[in-house]
RNA sequence: GCCAAGGUGGCAGAGUCCGGCCGAACGCAGCGGCCUGCAGAGCCGCCUACCGCCGGUUCAAAUCCGGCCCUUGGCUCCA
């Protein structure tokens, strides 16, 4: 089977096939910089990178651009706040700084750019002067309107008639707009103090000078601001083209936003936006989403602190992209779990290759033949519409056919586990896990400390002190280090990764 | 009210587009056995689902059609 992609345009699964056959052109909504990233978003970025990853396994080269958007009310409203900087712009690139690492520590593949709003305004007022020429807009107190009526398809993706739609954007506007469900491309002056009141924190700058900070663009129409949706138009065709392959974002944004990024693109290039539209589920927790509206959120920062990388890309990649998916401690424990089995038997596969008993002229078939199994359903699964979870299933056997393998044999098939291990290193980093992490000096230090603790030990089990020999054991496990006992002799994790 | 997605075992979560291989994957939890000084890990096996409810189509439905109930998301900033 060939990549298959679900559309949320027409609601079904459709064969991809990217307009240039060798390349694809992606983009991410991204997000505004205003808050620290939290796991929902982690969700969405992880399930675009295994997308990223996946395509390029297939051999496509990637496009793949990934928006900032740094003009937003909300940014202005933290001015002031703890050390985030002294104007609009300044708080917004230190939440870009901050969201890039974040991305880092996830093991992203990088975006091949990653566009500011404040970069693109003569971009953004290229596009609106077009559709102002073409009559999808008109101008109004100085500002700009997109004129839905003027758009004969608005509603395709959200799939709405325009009647049902009640009104967009801010009440007070309504007077300037011909139609409630036309929305703003170009505002008129600078932020409201009204609306940063509505998001200002404890400690951050008040309103009023907080808006004296906030940046404005010299336009055809005067002093303004671009309006939300315009950005992500521009800046797609600017660094990728009038036409995308993939058009991905959270399924929260399917209306407005990406409705009106349809309908302000075709407008104004006469040409498809987007072929395909790709929409990320949201977390469930407690019966309501997370968000950073709520509330409820855990930042990425301290997800990775707490669990590692691996453990939640294998949470994050636990469910479908376009599936909701329950956030709870049980669940996470759940990947948590997961994640070690494969880890494990990696391990103890590699390690079993090196060995002395890893032979040449040993052949199990069977293990031979159920790691090649796997790697057929993981490809599969990755093919009908991104199918993590299944992948994830995939992997999983490929783990169970190595400790299956190595029990109680004598000698071990060395071609079938150095294949194994190449499998679960290779289809593990479609998914963005990693076996082979790099190991810093201090887990070195760390891992030398316990060879000398486990040495102790030993000594002690030679000598039947096993009562001082399990506190030793337990004390390591206090600390997170797992050992384990094999005829070999004992074994052991180290806490992180 | 309108639009969208979804209701599968103790949990979580595939499968539903292309009906039979699904009495239902993978994993977690639980149980039994093996291994072990013990524990853990691992292996082998078991357990629990007629797939929201009702009706229809069909030789055959978790999968198609109709009705109903419930949940979540969007319609205001949001991945």
């Amino acid at each position: 089977m060939t990549l298959h992609v679900t559309n949320t345009l027409t609601g079904e699964t459709e064969p991809f096939e990217p307009q240039d056959p060798d390349n694809v052109l992606l983009y991410y909504c991204g997000l505004t910089v205003s808050d620290p990233p939290h796991l929902g978003h982690a969700r969405s970025w992880v399930h675009v990178d295994v997308m990223h990853r996946w395509l390029e396994f297939l051999g496509y080269d990637v496009r793949h651009v990934e928006n900032f958007t740094d003009v937003n009310e909300k940014i202005v409203a933290r001015v002031g706040e703890d050390d985030l900087g002294e104007d609009e712009s300044e708080v917004a690139e230190s939440y870009v700084e901050r969201t890039l690492s974040d991305m880092r520590s996830l093991n992203l593949l990088r975006a091949e750019v990653y566009p500011r709003v404040s970069e693109h305004v003569p971009e953004i007022i290229d596009l609106v002067e077009t559709l102002v020429e073409k009559g999808y807009a008109y101008e109004s107190n100085g500002s700009v309107y997109f004129d839905v009526t003027q758009f004969d398809d608005y509603g395709k993706l959200s799939n709405q008639e325009l009647e049902e739609i009640e009104s967009q954007g801010d009440p007070d506007e309504r007077s300037e707009k011909r139609h409630p469900a036309d929305f703003a491309l170009w505002k008129a002056g600078g932020v409201d103090a009204d609306a940063i009141e509505e998001h200002r924190h404890e400690g951050a700058a008040e309103p009023e000078k907080a808006c004296e900070t906030a940046q404005t663009w010299d336009s055809p129409w005067g002093e303004g601001r671009p309006g939300w949706h315009i950005e992500c138009s521009a800046m797609s065709m600017t660094h990728l083209d009038e036409t995308l392959d993939l058009h991905v974002g959270g399924r929260d944004l399917v209306f407005p936003h990406h409705e009106n990024e349809i309908a302000q693109s075709e407008a104004a290039t006469d040409a498809t936006f987007a072929n395909y539209w790709l929409h990320c589920e949201l977390f469930e927790m407690d019966d309501e989403k997370m968000s950073s509206s709520l509330g409820n959120f855990v930042t990425v920062e301290d997800a990775v602190e707490r669990w590692g990388t691996n453990v939640l890309r294998t949470f994050l990649t636990a469910g479908s992209y376009n599936s909701t998916q329950l956030y709870s401690d049980e669940t996470i424990a759940e990947a948590e779990e997961r994640w070690e089995r494969l880890e494990r038997a990696y391990e103890a596969a590699a390690d079993a290759v090196d060995s002395p008993d890893a032979r040449t002229k040993v052949e199990d078939a069977e293990f031979r033949a159920t790691v090649e199994k796997a790697r057929e359903a993981f490809g599969e699964a990755m093919n009908d519409d991104f199918n993590t979870r299944e992948a994830q299933s995939a992997l999983l056997e490929v783990a169970t056919a190595i400790n299956s393998h190595l029990e109680g044999r004598e000698e071990y098939d060395y071609r079938g586990l150095r294949e194994a291990v190449e499998a679960l290193e290779e289809l593990g980093s479609v998914l963005g896990l990693s076996f082979t992490g790099e190991t810093t000096g201090e887990a070195n230090l760390a891992g030398d400390v316990v060879d000398l603790v486990l040495d102790v030990r030993e000594q002690e089990r030679e000598d039947g002190n096993y009562e001082r020999a399990d506190e030793l054991r337990d004390e390591l496990e206090a600390l997170g280090i797992e050992v384990q006992d094999t005829d070999d002799g004992p074994t052991y994790r180290l806490p992180s990764e």
